[in-house]
DNA sequence: GCGCAGCGATGCTTTTCAGGCATGGCTCTC
DNA sequence: GAGAGCCATGCCTGAAAAGCATCGCTGCGC
């Protein structure tokens, strides 16, 4: 059995007429009538009752033509489908994102996408950097949206700037930085800093290493495993923390923020992939919205 | 595209392996290469990767692989639903009957058949016997089962006796009568019968008319719409009813029931199916466990 | 490093079969 | 009874599916 004789008998079954459906087919009238017997042969039942003024359906024929009619659509369906993935109009793309930078660009790709794509399924996943660059190895993530891995983290994997970002300083409002308009690095050996945990943001660490290169190690107050605990801690006067510039959107009112004035330290934002693992064409397309809304990030 | 397309390559993804593919299909390898490069030209998506020790599956193949099978299984499903229908083991069946005079052989038939094909539905449709007759000449009812229908009724039918039953005398337990054994037709002159509604139950009325034959006609004390009211009347002593002998399970003990002695009129109680109308092999398959009930049913 | 095995693609031939044309048989209509 | 409408059958042709032989590529083992 073929999709040919499903959509000959179909057409058969619609005008209960072979001279009919042969036109419409665009086929002889025997060649039809042949291949609609093929059919109930090979089924080994009788479809269609032949009477000299046409046609008329079996009880079975009238349960295979729907079934066949559903077969029908059910190929074209999965087709279609199959072009529209590869149009990147279909399917599901599976992303890690860093929320805290990428705050400012993903929602307004991600409406903009959708509203382009909606047969695309988008999920994102809220990891932190390593666990982004793992997924993106295993194949788990198609696309990774986050601050620059470090070189000895970025095996395998391929980094798209998209923003690159200047550092500020947070600290409680009472603070005496709070009084400056700008902070320089100078300033912030004499005080503690609230950072991250070394063991999740390795890739926070060796930013603060890059600011304090030929300087004074930086005093350490407490190691905080997110962001909402670290706000906590400036906010209760535990020390300062070296965050993004972007990161001042996230920390809302609570603390007071000031750009960081003498440092050549950008924190990266951006999209990173697997160098063997296909990115989709929804994931391209993907990407190109991300690029289109980071340029209208203002920082 | 064809089904042969897809079946071609859904062995090809199962087995990522051409060699392999042509010889579980028994084909030869560059048949079977040419048939999948004719599907993706056809679709205009890349399927497989090739590589020289073996192929992969594209993003796109790997769905439309699965959407291959699905349709498979869809068309497989086909075939198997309309054999299955053609040797009675599949479809719905719509049977009229009328529940007093079938309360014994109905419940084992229909037991008994939904156990041998459980995938046949059958929708019993609870009906009057004109009405039954009217459902199967207009085609929505495949069979009835009921009192033989009047000839003037039958027009376009047959029927199939499958039990005669005879007469019986119902009455309330402190009526003259349910001090008799068994009752003659005489005794009824005497007394006012309980009867069906004439325009509902011609058949009814007919059954009166010969077991009256020659008799003075019998007088009439109210025309009821049902059974249940039927039975309230007698009980409560407006007279007494002609019924068929089996009405005796369905009438509880409310009443006494005698059986009429001196008819030769019998309640027939059988088949009925339109002259020109299919019956389905289900609907043949589900008349032979009725014919069986019936022998079994004890009078 | 070279032969060899495994795999898929390509070129050519054979075979199958879908399709076309002519025609026949049937039935209903006029 | 002629004719029109409809489907089936017989025969032929052409497209395409299948088969065979072979080529090119790659990775492995000696």
């Amino acid at each position: 059995m073929e999709l040919r004789h499903l959509r000959y008998f179909v057409r058969v079954a619609e005008d209960l007429n072979f001279t009919k459906a042969a036109a419409a087919l665009h086929v002889a009238q025997p060649a039809l009538s042949r291949q609609v017997q093929d059919l109930e042969d090979e089924i080994g039942v009788d479809l269609l009752l032949r009477g000299p003024r046409g046609v008329s359906l079996t009880a079975e024929g009238k349960l295979f033509a729907v079934e066949a009619q559903l077969i029908l659509a059910h190929a074209d369906a999965a087709v279609e489908k199959v072009r529209a993935l590869a149009r990147g109009e279909y399917g599901t793309l599976q992303i890690g994102y860093a929320p805290s930078p990428t705050a400012d660009m993903l929602p307004p790709a991600l409406a903009a996408f959708r509203k382009a794509v909606p047969r695309v399924t988008v999920n994102l996943h809220d990891l932190a950097g390593d666990e982004i660059s793992h997924g993106l190895r295993s194949g788990d993530l198609e696309l990774g949206l986050m601050v620059r891995p470090l070189e000895e983290n970025a095996e395998g994997l391929k980094f798209e700037t998209l923003l690159r970002v200047p550092l500020a300083v947070a600290c409680a409002p009472d603070h005496p930085l709070a009084k400056l308009r700008s902070v320089k690095i100078q300033h912030l050996v004499d005080h503690p800093l609230v950072v991250f945990r070394r063991s999740d943001y390795s890739d926070y660490h060796h930013m603060l290493s890059a600011v304090f290169a030929g300087q004074a190690s930086p005093q350490i107050a407490v190691e905080c495993d997110s962001m909402s605990s670290l706000i906590t801690e400036v906010a209760g006067g535990r020390g300062v923390a070296l965050l993004s510039r972007l990161a001042e959107r996230v920390i809302g009112s609570r603390l007071t923020v000031r750009p960081l004035q003498d440092s050549t330290v950008f924190q990266e934002v951006g999209l990173c992939r697997a160098v063997k693992g296909d990115v989709t064409p929804a994931g391209e397309k993907f990407c190109d919205y991300l690029r289109q809304a980071a340029k209208n990030v203002k920082i």
